[in-house]
DNA sequence: CTCAGTTTGTAAGTTATTTCACATAATATA
DNA sequence: TATATTATGTGAAATAACTTACAAACTGAG
């Protein structure tokens, strides 16, 4: 079982990814799984799959496969799901306001727990349960809840002051809707969501598929 | 210039974050960039940006760097920007709405056109100019606009189903939110953003890199 | 124009990730 | 219990991505 520190990034990133599937796996009832049936589920080759189970051990058995409450809960483990995570939500626009209507209800211990905003319309509110504050009071609710995740959704132009003040509260891990790229505080860790980039990739990478598809139907004649 | 059909995985992913710096760097009316600003900008190391670069032919000057609005013309063709791209919302939620009433403002050539929705107090209204139309026209309606690009908000349940008809109609390239692993029809792209899983992960390389940080004072002493 | 100082583009080397392929171990059936 | 079958876990090979390091090319000050 390797220590969580030099586990592969590659393997890292794709974790939480596993842990959702092996969830709804757990939710309909399956009761074991092969690597290369949940292949077809998560769209990654089962040497992949098989592979960065076994950073965590032997987790399957010849013949069988993969216990799936078993996986379930090692991966849960793995994830620190059982801690509560209370997150605090910058900037109450469009996208704030579906990400606290959403509030992440499939998974219990995602909670934003409070929000704020300098549009002075909606501060000293209550939107689905969160309340929401002015920015003015950031650092000390911030500390005052003992949070130490937040989901940044507020202009570029601010974007750095905001991080350094949630850097100052005491806040290291921050998503960050955002495009602008950021002074990174010491010891902080950020990740990025950049939907236009998405969009775009998403469309060049069509085009190439379309472009290699293309190129296929010249080589067979 | 290499052709796109074999452009490295890894720089095609970062054409579209290069292209929105370059934009960004142009809005402020900044000339010429060394490959070791940029750098500073995007996060990505400066040998890396020079190598990405250099797949589309030698962009950069020695002594000098590269100009900007050279640049941003090369990956503006890269990406096909002249092009207007007209896009389907499906599934007018609280997202599926934030994404409206964004659309993608500072992108003129990403365009949300039409979007559908099951919901009928929705259906057969415009919001924020975007006319919402019944599933049932969901076909008739992309095809006659000739749109090959879509978003799905559609809940996991429903978004398989989404796809086909999409395929159906002519779509080639989706965006999709939920979390559902799709059976993908042959010829078209599909990108995932699970908004879910990337705040797990963040939470989870967190305290990868807080237990790295300890680990490091350790060795300190 | 000259030349010291820059910065590119890339060859070669390194590291990370994926994939292959199979010995090993457990299953499942009779 | 015996045995044909199945699927894991992992060396070893292959591929992909990143980094180093530097010759060559260009700049810009004098």
């Amino acid at each position: 079982m390797k220590n969580i520190i030099d586990l592969p990034n590659a393997t890292a990133e794709r974790i939480p990814m596993y842990y959702r599937y092996l969830k709804m796996l757990e939710e309909n009832q399956v009761q074991r799984i092969k690597s290369q049936e949940f292949s077809k589920i998560v769209h990654v080759p089962s040497a992949t799959i098989r592979r960065d189970f076994s950073c965590f051990g032997e987790l399957g058995r010849s013949g069988y496969g993969y216990d799936v409450v078993f996986l379930e809960k090692t991966f849960a483990k793995v994830l620190n799901i059982e801690r509560l995570e209370k997150i605090a939500l910058i900037g109450v626009g469009n996208l704030g306001l579906a990400l606290i209507k959403n509030n992440f209800r499939r998974n219990p211990n995602l909670q934003i727990t409070i929000a704020f905003e300098v549009n002075e319309t909606l501060t000293d509110t209550i939107v689905s349960g969160v309340p929401i504050y002015g920015m003015d009071l950031l650092k000390e609710k911030i500390k005052e809840n003992e949070i130490t995740t937040a989901i940044s959704t507020v202009p570029s132009s601010d974007a750095n002051q905001v991080l350094q003040n949630l850097a100052a509260a005491g806040v290291h891990a921050v998503l960050n809707f955002a495009p602008e790229r950021l002074d990174i505080p010491e010891g902080m860790t950020v990740r990025y969501i950049d939907l236009t980039s998405e969009l775009q990739n998403l469309i060049y990478l069509s085009n190439r598929n379309q472009a290699r598809i293309e190129n296929d139907m010249v080589d067979q004649f």
